[in-house]
DNA sequence: TCCATAATTTGTATTTATTACAATGTTGAA
DNA sequence: TTCAACATTGTAATAAATACAAATTATGGA
């Protein structure tokens, strides 16, 4: 392994303690696949692309990684799809945008509009768009 | 049957005909379930109230009905929740709010923001929002 | 170092939502 | 009435996610 890599993770392994996590081996894989994958991937992408790297590496392992990530704030869960959940392990205020074409989501680094409501106590929210990317226009 | 009830699939009748949708009894049952359950349910939650009034109802008839209504420009789909789709037979622009306590979602009644993109051509948006609901606050 | 315990990962089974598809049933125009 | 197109049904398949127990690994005190 490069040294760059081992650097990477030894600042991964930095921030997971930071929020009371063990920096094991997978949450450090996974947290720099986010970190070097910014297309907000699904659980299932993630295993896909780590797996060929971290053979015995399980499903099990990605979503309850994902999921830490997101409970303890250090990732969004991301539903602008109907029946996946996307990661993003960027968790600053900015929106996002799916092409209906091709699939991709982009992200919209504009802070998301403020909805307030009289009688909801609103704690957080989303703004989802959908369109055509601009590489799918310019086909 | 009650006379009222007889009307109103009537009126549905004569929505869907304008829509190019054949009115079979199946369809208008669904489209009246949504007009008179406003609580933006899922495929299940429809097959699962409806089939004690229609017997030999079937989930595909539920989703293929609920997927044309939403293709059509019918009802709205929306992706609140995780894993599952909702659906809304109001397709006014407003927006959404789920309390993450009792899990219901609420209609907020203002237009959703308007984003635009320099680089995407952005055709709709959906703003979630999420907190804790009145009812749920006074508990 | 060694051991006991806790934490983490793994693999399998299960759950849940949704779609695919062929068979069956229904309808409306000729 | 007949028939072809359309709609519904039931079953199977697909896909995402979770439950859970067994196996592995890490940790800290003797
Ligand atoms: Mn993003
Ligand atoms: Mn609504
Ligand atoms: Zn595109
Ligand atoms: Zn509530």
């Amino acid at each position: 392994m490069k040294r760059e890599n081992l650097v990477y993770s030894e600042e991964i392994k930095e921030i997971l303690l930071k929020k009371g996590i063990a920096p094991s081996f997978q949450r450090i894989k996974i947290y720099e696949y986010l970190i070097s994958h910014r297309v907000h991937p699904s659980a299932e992408r993630v295993y896909i692309d780590l797996v060929g790297f971290i053979p015995t590496l399980s499903r099990t392992t990605v979503h309850s990684t994902l999921n830490l990530f997101a409970d303890k704030g250090m990732a969004r869960r991301l539903f602008i799809d109907g029946n996946l959940v996307r990661f993003d392990i960027d968790s600053s205020d900015h929106m996002h945008f799916k092409c209906t074409k091709c699939g991709e989501v982009y992200d919209i680094l504009k802070s998301s509009p403020k909805v307030t409501s009289p009688e909801h106590k609103v704690l957080s929210g989303e703004m989802y768009l959908y369109g055509i990317c601009k590489k799918c226009k310019e086909e």
